[in-house]
Parts: C-alpha cells; sequence; structure tokens
DNA sequence: CTGAATCCGACACGATACTG
DNA sequence: CAGTATCGTGTCGGATTCAG
C-alpha cells in the first residue's frame, strides 16, 4: 500500500506517470530508443546512476511491459530492449526534447558526459518534430576521432539518426570529438566551424550549415 | 547543492526533467492548460495533493517560466496560468495522455475523483494526436445532471473540448454524471449506453456511437 | 473560505563498498 | 559484466495550524 509513486487518479496521465514518472525511468527509454543496451551500456549513458537504482528501474520497466531482458545461455551479457508498447513512448521522449531544446538547453558543464549518437539522434527527432524539410533527400555523415561514424539522413520526408544508402555522402564531417560536441551543444546564433573540416558540393554544404544555423541567409566558403 | 533532482546530464531531455519531472509538477501543467485556475481549484482537480507541495510545485513553475501567478488587488483569490513556455509542454501531456489511454488505462478504483471537463479535454486530444476524421464537422454535447453542460467539436480538420457554434449540437447527450463517467471510462469494446440518452439525427448519432467504439460496424436504434 | 506554513514519519534516492 | 548490501540524506504524505 505505497501511498507514494500513485496518485489515486482515474486520469491517462497520472496512470503514465505513475509507470514512467519516477527518477531515471524515462531516461532508461531514451537511450533504449536507440536501440538495445546492455546495463553497463545504460550505466554510462545515464551518468550519475547507481547500480541499485537502475536495477530497480529496469525491473520495474520490465513488470510494466516496457522493457525485455534478453540473456542469451553461455553468455553472461543481458541485453535491454524495448517492447511495442516501450516504444509508444517515443512522442513522450519527443515532446520533452523538443520542449528541452527550446526552452531549457544551457552548455554543458564540466564533468557533463555528451555521447554523439544522442547529438544525431536528437537532429533528427527534433527536426522531424518542427518538420524540417529539404528540397531533396540528403545524407550527412560525422567521422569523429575515436574512429566512430555517425549520420543523418533526410529521405524527402523525414529525418533519420542513421545512413540510408551505401554511396557516398552529401556532407562529410570530419572532427574531434570534442570540436563536434561543442558545435552541437552551442547555440544555434552562435555556433563556430572551428575543428570542423567539411566536404562536399557548396550547395550541400551550405544546406548543412543553413540547417545547424550557422547560416542566417548570408553564406561562406567552405570547402 | 541538492544532488537529487538533478542529472548532470547535457542531454535536453533529461533538462527538461529536471524541470517538470517531480511530482505533481506535469499534473499541475495538465489541469491548467484547460485554463486557469485557483489554488483550491487545483487542490481539487489534484486529488491527494497537500496544500505544502501545491505550494511548492506553484513556486517552482513559476520560477521556470511556466506559469504566472495573477492576484488582483483587492480580490483575495490567485489565478494561476500557464505562459507561453508552459503552453510548450502541450505534446508532452498529449503523449502523455495517448499513451495511458492505449496502454495504462483502467475503471476508476472506488473514492477515484474523475472530473466531466477532464473527460472531454481527453477525448478531443486522443482524437487530434490519432488523427480521427469526420466527413463532415459536428458538435456533440453532454448536459449533467449537476446543470453543467460540456462540448466536443470536430471543425473538419481538428477537435476541440467546447462547442464552436451558437446553433444547436448535432448530437446530445443528456445523462448523470455516474452515467457519464462509467461510459467514457469502460474500454470502448465494453462500452453500453446505460442511464445516457441520446438526442440527434441517426446519422450523427450512429457516428457518436461509432466514434466512442460503442459500434463496431453494425448498428443500433437510438432516438 | 482561500492560500498557505509547520512538524513528523515513511520511503525514494544517493554514495560507497562488495560479490557471483 | 551484472548486479547486491549497507547506510545516510532528501522528498514527499498526513495532520494540524494560521493569516487575510
Amino acid at each position: 500500500m505505497t501511498r507514494t509513486k500513485n496518485y489515486h487518479h482515474f486520469c491517462p496521465i497520472a496512470r503514465s506517470l505513475e509507470v514512467i514518472g519516477e527518477k531515471w525511468s524515462l531516461l532508461v527509454v531514451r537511450d533504449l530508443l536507440r536501440g538495445p543496451a546492455r546495463f553497463s551500456d545504460l550505466m554510462r549513458y545515464l551518468g550519475g546512476i547507481t547500480p541499485k537504482w537502475l536495477t530497480a528501474r529496469l525491473r520495474e520497466l520490465e513488470a510494466a511491459g516496457i522493457i525485455t531482458r534478453d540473456s542469451q545461455p553461455g553468455r553472461r551479457e543481458v541485453w535491454y530492449k524495448l517492447t511495442e508498447k516501450g516504444k509508444g513512448l517515443g512522442p513522450v521522449i519527443e515532446g520533452l526534447l523538443v520542449w528541452g531544446v527550446d526552452n531549457a538547453l544551457r552548455p554543458p558543464l564540466p564533468g557533463e558526459a555528451v555521447f554523439p549518437e544522442q547529438t544525431v539522434y536528437a537532429t533528427a527527432t527534433y527536426h522531424n518534430s518542427k518538420g524540417t524539410q529539404l528540397p531533396q533527400p540528403v545524407e550527412w555523415q560525422i567521422d569523429l576521432d575515436d574512429g566512430k561514424s555517425h549520420a543523418v539522413s533526410f529521405d524527402g520526408k523525414r529525418w533519420r539518426p542513421r545512413r540510408l544508402s551505401d554511396g557516398p555522402p552529401d556532407v562529410a564531417v570530419t572532427a574531434d570529438r570534442d570540436s563536434w560536441m561543442r558545435f552541437v551543444t552551442t547555440p544555434r546564433a552562435e555556433r563556430e566551424l572551428h575543428g570542423l573540416a567539411i566536404q562536399g558540393h557548396p550547395e550541400r554544404v551550405e544546406e548543412f550549415l543553413r540547417t545547424f544555423g550557422v547560416l542566417q541567409a548570408s553564406m561562406a566558403a567552405v570547402s
């Protein structure tokens, strides 16, 4: 008979918050929306969570039918992934993302971890929600100095946080991790290209820069 | 230096949750989305909240720029209303509403307060989110035995939790409060009309019933 | 009657250490 | 890698009280 956590309302909004309204729950969903992850992956993405509370949240989300726990016999790893019910929380995460970008963003504080995969996912989600359209499909690739590649694509209607074709990208950005992070975490109006090398057809590069707010209506020479 | 409540992530989703992720905060926003309300109105809508915590949440939301506190000199009442920033949380509430309706609804438990204004607001919001369309605009009016009238309208594109015209409604429902509540809180497939009197052109009534899930593909004679 | 403040107990959560 | 265990702190619920 836990008095906390339950609102005792009929309201479906209150019911939803009873399930995913506690601390960390929606951030677990946020990270699993990008794909299945292991316990230690989630520990890394979630920054300061303690294993005790990650365990508790994972058990609760599993009991609520939002995630499933896949452990292959013989392997010690446990992979957590969203169920369809869990993927149904996508619009909630999207709403929080858009509101946060528009109303609560600030440069990362010292010691705050930022993950490249989160930035490309956020870029795609934000532009989908805002209805950002480009005249034709594009693929932008970001190669970081940790050896990892990321990508954002626009297929003519929707944005996606990955490559859609096998061909060369329309724009290729090469950067060290810190420079890319500084670029995407700087408010649009103040973004600069220090540390970024951008390659591609000038029109496509200009499109990239305009989408990221670097260009308003003027143009720049970048090769 | 509160370690709780802050995630210390750069992520905009985590930032949003730091602002509106605590208990009751989003439910205050939910109730203010229907219009300005007084402290005691919110106490009523929010069921079991204690005045101490309602005060705390209102102060936090005010400090975050989500609500404003309007007290007219000479009047004792204080009216709370959403700012534009607060209204920007609409999509988050909408996402929680839709997910709750689809995944977490159950009949109201004994002692759970349900408010008619919430049911019409939820109906309009749910159908907007789902893209429910009817062949032409309609206005449905619900007259309850507490003397209050509620309405849901479809203007040809969007649903709204109120009347849009001055003319007679296309469908008029008369019911005692409990019957209406039982009707809307019953899962769609099991809804029955006990206690509801429905008036209107047979085609419009059938449309109403189909939208509320009472009819699948068959028809019923209701006058 | 509205819009609060105060005290106290329950429990949700954080920090650290440890285990199969 | 994937958790448990222990202990301290913060958040919240419940009841009561108070001023305009």
